[in-house]
Order: C-alpha cells, then structure tokens, then sequence
DNA sequence: CCTCATTGATTACAACTGTAATAGATTTAA
DNA sequence: TTAAATCTATTACAGTTGTAATCAATGAGG
C-alpha cells in the first residue's frame, strides 16, 4: 500500500464516518470543513482507489466508495512510524512533550491512567523474569 | 519554516547530536546509517540550510553546519500535527494503540505514570471551577 | 433520437522529494 | 604556476502531492 498523503486522509476520513458513499456525498462533507474544489476531491478518491485504500462499486451512473484500509491500521502504522522517526521509538517523550503544553485535559489523564492499570494487569502472569 | 521532509530529518538528527560539524563529518555519520551517496547528504544540508533549519559559518574552505531548528521544537510541532491529523488531537488513542502492541515497555510505563503524577500536581493551584 | 447535464477518467502543472551528477571556485601539491 | 583535489552551488530528473480543468461516456429530458 502506497502512502497516503494528507489530503488523502482527509477523504479517507470522510469514508471512515459512513461507507459506502458516492463521490458527491464525499464532496458535500467535505464542503463544510475544507475549500476543496468537487474535481479536488475526485481526484483524491482515485487517487485513493489506484492506492488500494479504498474501492468502488458501481451503482448506475455514479460509484459507491467504501475504505479498504481501516482507520485503525491506518493509525496504528502511521503511530510506529511517527514514534520511530521522531523520537526513536519511545512513546513517553512524545506524551511528555504533549503534557507540557496546556493541551492535556483532564479526561486524557484519566484515559491514560486507565490504560496503564490495564496494561500493568495483563503484564501479571506474563512476567518470567 | 518549511517542512523538513524525512530524508532531511535524518540530517538534523546528526546534527542534532552534536554541532557544529563539517559536511563531510555529516555524511560520514550518516555513512554507518545509511546507502547516501555523499552528493545527497550535501543535497539535503543544502536544503535544510535554504529552509532556514540549519546555518553554517565558514571554516576556511569547509562549513560548519548547525542546526537553527531544535530538537525539541520540531519534536513538539510534529506531535501537535501528527495527532490533530490521525487522532482528532486525542493522545490517549495514540497511546492505547501503541500500549495494546507489545512495544510497550516497562520503563515507558514508569515515564508515563511520572508524566501523569506530575501533571497533577501541577494542576494543584490552578484549579478554577 | 438528439442534445445537455452529470459523472468518472485522463491530463495539467508547479512545488516538493529522493537521489545524484556536473559546474564553478579555491586550495594545495608538484 | 599549473594541475589536481576538494568544497560548495547549480542543475537534473522522475515520482508524489495539491489543486484543478478538460475529455469522454452515459443517462435524462425534450
């Protein structure tokens, strides 16, 4: 699967929402949260389609599109990379750096202490040093 | 600042590391990492110095190159784009995606709970409602 | 049936990227 | 002093991306 650009994704967010879509479905919600011109986003549907991210299928004169690629292999891809190339593969140094601006709010900590109390629990039992 | 593209990341990471340093002591660096041939190391020193990433002051007939854009900076920038992009600016996700792979290690755990203990305590005096 | 509107397909085009090669300036060795 | 070596600067070139316009096929209305 060829990368897929940004504003790809946007498109691709859209099918995410809702499939499957017709191109002008696409376009229409895509009308409200960007400038995208209707050929714009056409062409990042095909574009988008030669990827192997999403296909079609035909439905009279106009197609029926639906995602290939799921958002949350899309995501969890995309994380490892980011997390590779940016900070070497460590996951707490971006959080750090996320924490210290003022953007963390209350309901991620408690997300996040939550996934850290899953995970030390499914740790129990796996230990075997 | 115009984006750094990945190939010129991995530059700046060199310098990053230390600076200043000559080209040459760049793409001796980056030999060990990577298949560049020289002429493309001194590309991208070139267009990280065109973006306004990295400056250089003459030594005789070499350059000394040093980056302009820091570590920290980019690192921040980046993780603020990369999760409003693929996690809607939620970093809770981000990390429970990363935490349900086995890439998770206990140290990441000890950091992230640090983060977290000390997040809140500095939301001790600021609370307002 | 024939023309118009609609929809996907093809083409356009500049900027950015990866990956170098060549040209130009300058230092150094002979 | 002249040629060779060594730097940086400029140029190259195809693939990707953003952003559309044009072409072609097909269905709908008269």
């Amino acid at each position: 699967m060829k990368d897929i650009s940004p504003a790809e994704l946007e498109v691709l967010k859209i099918l995410w929402q809702q499939a499957p879509q017709t191109a002008n479905q696409v376009v229409d919600a895509l009308a409200d949260a960007s400038q995208w011109h209707e050929k714009t986003v056409k062409t990042l549907l095909n574009r988008l389609v030669s990827k192997g991210a999403v296909s079609f299928e035909k439905d009279g004169r106009a197609y029926l599109y639906s995602p290939v690629l799921q958002q949350q292999d899309y995501q969890y891809k995309e994380s490892q990379s980011f997390i590779a190339r940016v900070f070497a593969g460590r996951i707490a140094p971006l959080v750090a750096g996320f924490a210290a601006s003022t953007t963390l709010q209350a309901t991620d900590i408690d997300e996040l202490k939550q996934l850290i109390a899953d995970w030390e629990q499914a740790q129990q039992g796996t230990q075997d040093d």
